[in-house]
RNA sequence: GGGGGUGUAGCUCAGUUUGGUUAGAGCACCGGACUGUCAAUCCGGAGGCCGCGGGUUCGAGCCCCGUCACUCCCGCCA
């Protein structure tokens, strides 16, 4: 063990194979339980607890250890003895044995503390644990997170190293690209008026790394993006990021899936590959969504052709626009529904972007409770397969708003109605990708993935004449309906480049400005290469059951991006400000 | 930018339904008792800008308006 024996020759856990020896630990002080005479002090360490006794004999150190409180830190010497069989706890790893403490040391006394460490039962608002994440961090639930993390990150690189992939670090002050995600800016004092950014990926350099002949690379690596946030979502956030050259997707994807049965074993979680693939218009067509959550049912089914025929103004309505009328069935949950649950559903379906929408769930004898008349939707439940007490949830829209919500509403009923299984595992990888999206908003082409995503070699010709039919090299890996990480083959033609620039609407002049070194490098000799990127965090956060990614980071930022422990972000002198060049016109924050 | 939830002692919460005397409990804290507990127990004490601001009222923790913080979701996140 590391550390000097002034303070340990054991760890609190390990000093319970150590019956009959001399025993030196240190640790903060978990509970005390002062009976007068003698006296019980659980001392606990990163391992665990121990339970000291102090008898009465122990002059000195019976004094000291009534004085003790929650959270000293201690450093106690003594023999460690196996307990009575009457006074054994088997609720602890340790209570078999404890420690006959006869020297007490305070190293630290501890102020009390803002929250309770030993009860975790009684959970102190998230602001004041992240306020106090010191503390939170030795509570047992906070340390085993943070371990099981770094046993992922210790099973993945042990994965790319042993497929001779070279970790590579990339810089973490680079350019600032207007595709994908707001940049978080940082002012260069040396050329006032310029800026760097932080990488929202090292997505460039990787690829210049292949082109740089080090043809595997990988890097474990902390990417910035400054976008609201989720319980899934941090402004910073780590990635596994992986690069290969002379490669095809499978080769990707295959090394992916390996990388991901050894780090859910870390977890228990036995995966299986090759893993499911399912394509990107098969997951959009049957759960609404392009990460699917196959952990359960509750498909989107059609109606639109009986809908048309329905005889309601609504429905007729839609489909004759060109819109569809779809929905799904939830198995027993229209049962216990009551009318203002139903209509809650409505304002739900409303909140999500619905028009509206219809229910409806069957009765005894054919008998139909429903939103709108049941006559509007005879023949519903026989087409959709829904037995008594399913309920039916009907969205008309158009395709694409309807299958969003629909999947939308999948995922969450799924959920209230418990029709999720507990520890199931589905991985799965969505495929074949449309290179480009149509952006109604802006009236332009946006990369689905990003502007250097290969077309598939059969598509290339049709990037000019039907751009959205283009199908792209790129791959989604899914689990559990959560986005693990994605990648493509990279173009590595420097034509094929530009004109996937132009696409998008990037003029030759433009795209020389922004990425003139990428294309450059792409003429200097660019090997065929793809790859791919993991969210480590949310990779961590399913691995430990986690509800949110806060629980798997050691120190997160809040919903609006505060660190409540150091208080950023925070205003800067002006001296700094006037240093760098910089102005600042926003109103100055109200003082907290 | 939008929708929902939460905010009362250091912490976790009750009190808000139907406005009415001095706002309670457990843990933590301070003092005391107790020789086998493991959420130790028992006795006593201290501790409150009821998030903040305004309004209604004879009277507001409770009703109304605004605002702030945290949180979940939509938008956003190539």
């Amino acid at each position: 063990m590391i550390g000097s024996s002034r303070y340990r020759t054991h760890t609190c856990v390990g000093a319970a194979d150590a019956v009959g020896e001399r025993v030196r630990l240190s640790g903060w002080v978990h509970r005390r339980r002062d009976h007068g005479g003698v006296t019980f002090i659980d001392v606990r360490d990163r391992s665990g607890v121990m339970q000291l006794v102090f008898h009465p004999e122990a002059a000195g150190a019976i004094e000291a250890a009534k004085g003790l409180h929650p959270e000293d830190v201690i450093c106690v010497e003594g023999d460690m003895v196996p307990r009575d069989a009457a006074t054994v706890n088997d609720r602890l790893p340790t209570g078999g044995v404890e420690l006959r403490a006869d020297r007490l040391e305070v190293l630290t006394s501890a102020a009390p503390m803002p929250f309770s460490v030993e009860d975790e039962g009684a959970e102190a608002n998230e602001e004041l644990r992240l306020t106090y994440r010191y503390v939170e961090l030795r509570r047992e639930a906070r340390l085993r997170a943070l371990e099981l993390r770094g046993a992922v990150v210790r099973a993945i690189r042990a994965v790319l190293d042993d497929e001779g992939f070279l970790d590579v670090e990339t810089p973490m002050l680079t350019r600032s690209t207007p595709e994908g995600a707001r940049d978080f800016l940082v002012p260069a004092r040396l050329q006032k008026g310029s800026w760097y950014a932080l990488p929202q990926s090292p997505q460039l350099f990787k690829q210049l790394l292949m082109i740089g002949g080090l043809e595997r690379y990988y890097q474990i690596v902390k990417c910035f993006r400054d976008e609201d946030l989720r319980a899934d979502r941090q402004p910073e956030f780590t990635q596994v990021d992986i690069e290969a050259s002379f490669v095809e997707q499978e080769d990707i994807q295959s090394l992916v899936e390996r990388i991901l049965v050894a780090a859910f074993a870390e977890g228990g979680v036995t995966l299986t590959a090759p893993f499911p693939r399912m394509t990107y218009a098969d997951a959009i067509r049957r759960f609404g969504t392009d990460r699917p959550d196959l952990r359960f049912g509750l498909e989107i089914q059609d109606w639109s052709a009986q809908a048309a025929e329905s005889g309601l103004g609504v429905f007729e309505g839609v489909v004759k626009g060109g819109g569809v009328v779809r929905g799904i069935v939830v198995p027993g949950a229209g049962a216990g529904m009551s009318r203002k649950d139903l209509d809650g559903l409505v304002a739900e379906a409303q909140q999500i972007g619905a028009k509206g929408l219809v229910w409806a769930v069957p009765g005894e004898d054919g008998a139909l409770r429903s939103s709108v008349k049941a006559d509007f939707l005879a023949g519903l439940p026989e087409a959709f397969g829904a037995a008594e007490g399913d309920l039916i949830a009907v969205v008309a829209d158009r395709e694409r708003d309807a299958q969003n919500v629909l999947g939308m509403l999948r995922g969450r009923l799924a959920e209230r109605h418990g029709l999720i299984p507990d520890d199931a595992w589905e991985p799965l990888w969505v495929v074949g990708f449309p290179l480009v999206e149509w952006n109604e908003g802006e009236k332009r082409w946006d990369s689905t993935h990003h502007p250097f995503t290969s077309p598939r070699p059969e598509d290339v010709d049709r990037m000019e004449s039907d751009p959205g039919a283009v199908i792209a090299d790129a791959y989604d890996v899914v689990m559990n309906g959560l986005e693990l990480g994605g990648g493509s083959i990279r173009i590595n033609d420097p034509g094929v480049q530009q004109r996937a620039l132009a696409l998008i609407g990037m003029d030759a002049d433009e795209a020389d400005a922004r990425f003139g070194f990428l294309l450059r490098a792409l003429e200097l000799g660019a090997p065929p290469h793809g790859g791919l990127a993991l969210g480590l965090d949310r990779l961590v956060m399913l691995i430990a059951r986690a509800a949110s990614i806060r629980d798997v980071m050691a120190f997160p930022k809040t919903a609006t991006g505060g660190d409540p422990l150091t208080g950023a972000p925070a205003p800067v002198d002006d001296a700094q400000l006037k240093e760098l060049g910089v102005a600042v016109t926003a109103p100055p924050p109200a003082a907290g």
